[in-house]
RNA sequence: GCUCCGUUCGUCUAGCGGUCUAGGACGCCGCCCUCUCACGGCGGAAACACGGGUUCGAGUCCCGUACGGAGUGCCA
């Protein structure tokens, strides 16, 4: 499955081992109260003892057996090992790996950034265990609202699982409560999605649109009698939970329908038979191994009383349709896997792989709301974030490999693995994404980031504003200026702000502070200089720098007396890039113009 | 309440029983570069939640406590 290279001696075992704890999925434990009937718990040792003895440390490979996860309490054999770098290198080395020190000193940021500029795409692809079957993840959000960034992560890794194993995600929109789910929000998820880059295989499936099927595999549950009819109405049960809550009983459904001998009249919901005791397990690739006490676990419904299925109905039975292999979602389903595991084997399905991420909380450390940061990703494009550096800055909230900050897609691709997520919830950091954001901006090339910038600015503030500007000038001074604007920005929102000189009317504002700079004695330089600016031929930087250079000397000026006044002129603001940067971008009858507008003033 | 999950610098994380005097990144502080602002370079402060246990040896394994999170719907 996620397994990387490096192992293949071992991998016939390994695939056997895989497929056993594949089986022990969901698996209910008869719990027959009699303490000697009881399966114990095997400890970990003795599965071990019952292997092939081989040394423990310093193995050439990863272990052919999984090996104990980090504080599993239940039981702690179910999680493969950590192995990333253990396992020697069988293919060419990618360029990220080649270039890493083995342990030595912290590599400098440039060298990174060189590295991620010049990164091509891998031509080689990572190794993995042969497939049983193609993998085939999913993602899917329910449209009752914007695409939040916890749901983008979780799309982020879906999409990266399938594209390591050459396999497919699917969107499937979660649109069973029809009152709850609007039109405007899948269109706001399916815009978030493709802006982010995250493409899904094949047309999205709309859940409520299954709601014939789901109703089918209810009724043959029903006619099975692994699914009874509840006429408990909502106002019981409500009333029932209260009081259960109030002695601090037991808040599930008592099933007080479960064993009715014939159907009544009056509506009646479906609901699941579910197992009294013992214990549902579920093997997740990222939790590890999870025991939940089946008394936890309701007989829940299937089936509204206006016949329309739920959520957990339709999860399953629209997985299972759609083949989902890997099931990659936020662990506050991880109690669900447990119920959807009872249903996938009260029908006789195959369980897929679950992996419950942890959620991203907000910077208080609570869970995200839209008061922080909890915003759509649409919000992000508008704060003039790239696709890539928000990829880059989401995988890594959980998921590392090793020391890697500075991950390109197709870094992304190669590395990820299911095996490297941590347990633990990641706090949402602007300024990290921030700094990451403004690598990428600067280490892009000036017509791509245009490009990007052109395409981002219908959604920046005062963008729209600004482009009809540049539709009427054109983009030439700004592709001229963007090398210098781009390392002084850290997100597009900033670049155009610091774009926007190039494109102001004349006679152009004056900043106060930059009115300091254009004193008399200020002009007077200025005026000094028209002439030498004049002369200039060929309007390039190189000669725009020599003829500055030369007049200072002859006028005995420092740079310093003469670039603040000129920038005040010729930008209206005290802060832009090199001087030389600026005249060159502006062009030559735009700089004299606007230092004129000022003798003139 | 009950069930499940978690806890390494402020934040994201590395760590897979000895190589940990705990590494990297962001942020912060200082210095350098410098035409402004940035970029960049160099340096610094900063963490194993607590208590037991196992072990020759624990950040790493086990148990407990504290704290945090999730679930506990005819929501998804």
């Amino acid at each position: 499955m996620q397994r990387r290279q490096g192992a293949a001696q071992s991998e016939p075992r390994y695939q056997q081992q895989q497929s056993g704890r594949l089986e022990r999925q969901g698996e209910i434990k008869r719990d027959t109260g009699s303490e000697s009937d009881r399966q114990p718990q095997k400890p970990a040792l003795a599965l071990f003892e019952q292997r092939p003895l081989q040394p423990l440390k310093r193995m050439d490979s990863a272990p052919p057996w999984p090996r104990p996860g980090r504080s599993r309490r239940s039981a702690p054999i179910c999680r493969p090992a950590r192995h990333r770098q253990t396992a020697p290198c069988s293919k060419p080395s990618h360029i990220f790996t080649r270039i890493l020190p083995p342990a030595g000193p912290a590599w400098s940021m440039r060298r990174a950034r060189h590295m991620l500029h010049h990164s091509a795409a891998p031509t080689h692809r990572i190794a993995v265990a042969p497939m049983t079957s193609k993998v085939i993840t999913r993602f899917a959000p329910s449209p009752t609202g914007f695409l939040h960034i916890g749901g983008a992560r979780t799309a982020l890794f879906n999409w990266l699982y399938a594209r390591a194993h050459n396999g497919h995600m699917h969107l499937r929109i979660e649109d069973t409560d029809r009152s709850r789910s609007t039109d405007a929000a899948v269109a706001a998820i399916l815009d978030g999605l493709d802006w982010l880059g995250l493409n899904w295989d094949g047309e999205p499936v709309y859940q409520h649109r299954q709601a014939a099927r789901h109703r089918e595999i209810a009724e043959r549950l029903l006619s099975e009698g692994k699914a009874y009819r509840c006429y408990c109405t909502a106002e019981e049960l409500s009333r029932k939970r209260e009081e259960a809550a109030a002695s601090g009983g037991r808040t599930g459904y008592d099933r007080t329908c479960r064993e009715l001998a014939r159907q009544q009249d009056g509506p009646y919901t479906v609901r699941f038979k579910a197992p009294v005791d013992g214990e549902t397990v579920i093997d997740d690739q990222v939790q590890g191994r999870v025991s939940i006490p089946n008394s936890q676990l309701d007989d829940l419904v299937l089936l509204r009383s206006d016949g329309t299925p739920t959520y957990m109905l339709s999860v399953v039975v629209d997985d299972h349709d759609m083949g989902v292999t890997h099931i990659i979602r936020g662990d506050d389903h991880l109690t669900n896997a447990a119920k959807q595991s009872l249903i996938y084997q009260a029908l006789g399905w195959q369980i897929p792989v679950f992996a419950h991420i942890p959620l991203i909380h907000g910077p208080d450390g609570a869970k995200l709301s839209k008061r922080h940061g909890a915003l759509g990703v649409e919000a992000y494009r508008a704060m003039g974030y790239l696709p890539e550096a928000l990829r880059n800055y989401l995988v890594r909230l959980g998921w590392s490999h090793g020391d890697d900050e500075i991950i390109s897609t197709a870094q992304m691709i190669e590395w990820f693995g299911l095996d490297a997520i941590g347990r633990a919830p990641a706090r949402f950091d602007f300024a990290k994404l921030e700094n990451l954001n403004g690598i990428y901006m600067r280490e892009m090339a000036a017509p791509d980031l245009l490009a990007h910038l052109l395409a981002a600015m219908p959604h920046l503030e005062g963008g729209p504003e600004l482009l009809r500007r540049i539709e009427v000038g054109g983009t030439d001074s700004l592709l001229r200026a963007l090398p210098g604007l781009q390392e002084r920005a850290s997100n597009l929102q900033a670049l155009m702000q610091a774009a926007g000189f190039l494109f102001a009317a004349r006679p152009l504002d004056i900043a106060p502070k930059a009115a300091k700079a254009l004193s008399e004695e200020g002009k007077a330089r200025l005026r000094e200089l028209i002439p030498t600016l004049e002369a200039i031929g060929d309007w390039s930087k190189e000669n725009i720098e020599a003829a500055l250079r030369h007049h200072m000397e002859t006028t005995g000026l420092k740079l310093g007396n003469l670039a603040q006044p000129l920038r005040a002129a010729l930008t209206g603001s005290t802060v832009s890039p090199g001087i030389f940067d600026v005249l060159y971008a502006l062009g030559k009858q735009e700089s004299l113009d606007r230092i004129s507008d000022q003798q003139a003033g």
